[in-house]
DNA sequence: GCAATATACTAGGACATCCAAGGGTTTGGA
DNA sequence: TCCAAACCCTTGGATGTCCTAGTATATTGC
């Protein structure tokens, strides 16, 4: 966190699988490896864009699917899929973001099972306001090459497609 | 998380992107938020091969770790530092991995502030199953092609440099 | 030598995620 | 028609991560 090391701990650690002769499987262990940190380090600099706006990625991510739904409301089970996350996450999410008056919870008119989850005003605009920042602090400073996030696109594109996440 | 959707979510929320007239970002944000997902399914496959060994993906590492320390031994902040996680995490993981018997805490011989954590002969055992394990279920089946591992090393590894994680 | 600063670990709290279980609603087949 | 299966959401419990604060030990400077 602090101080950077002396040396990468993936590339050590790469180095130590293949000693022990674990070398066919020594560079997707480094992968990955990286793939778990290199979203520790974007996660830790979008929260860090969205504290002054009172927003976790989480709660994020949901203001802005429904501000992308053009009625700027969803059920919860269809935010869920969406945001391939478990139920108990939107729950925990709307329960939050209802407190802040930045959602609201309405039944469905004709399943009475489901919950309709509402944009607010104040949650519109926040939402706005949150990926501007985003926009301009994270996203447009993500240090990735054109050409890279291309490649990022394509490669992790099929690996969620193989994994099951839609069919496309 | 059942059920495929029928078009990538991640795509979709691109092209928002565009009609709102972010394009400038529009790609970088795709690409980020694909690493968020990836990792997302990633952990999932990990955590389900090491759960018969009763270990997280946090424990494992920590785990690892330390079997790969010439004496079996760390102290807590080198584990911290290598594991680029809270210190606080290390204590936590130590905490049940040591209930559980896998680790030990000692006093550190000179510097009575460190605390050294310990592999025992259970842990390095089980370090070793379930690094087996893990190589054959998930490493082993990334379902990345070679190329797109050592492009994924590469960027990522700038990445993560540029990010302050090491100086190399 | 002693005070001030730095370092190491732990305790408590806030969040997020998942799983298992429970209660209400809808649907479809006997 | 009616009841069982399927579906939707919520609650409670376990885990992990981070932050802030507190305690204990080392090191530095006067």
């Amino acid at each position: 966190m602090g101080t950077p090391l002396p040396r990468d701990p993936i590339a050590d650690a790469q180095r130590n699988w293949e000693r022990h002769g674990w070398g066919d499987v020594a560079a997707p262990m480094a992968a990955i490896t990286a793939i778990m940190r290199t979203q520790q380090i974007l996660l830790a600099r979008i929260e860090t864009v969205l504290k002054p706006f009172g927003l976790t990625f989480a709660r994020y991510e949901l203001l802005a699917l429904l501000s992308f739904a053009r009625s700027g409301a969803l059920p919860m089970n269809k935010a869920s899929a969406l945001l391939q996350v478990h139920p108990t996450s939107v729950t925990n999410a709307v329960d939050r973001l209802e407190k802040a008056a930045l959602v609201a919870r309405s039944p469905h008119p004709t399943d009475g099972r489901t919950t309709l989850i509402e944009l607010t005003a104040e949650g519109r605009t926040l939402a706005k306001k949150a990926t501007a920042a985003l926009n301009t602090e994270v996203f447009g400073k993500s240090g990735f090459g054109p050409d890279d996030v291309d490649h990022l696109i394509r490669v992790l594109g099929t690996f969620r497609r193989d994994a099951g996440d839609f069919e496309d």
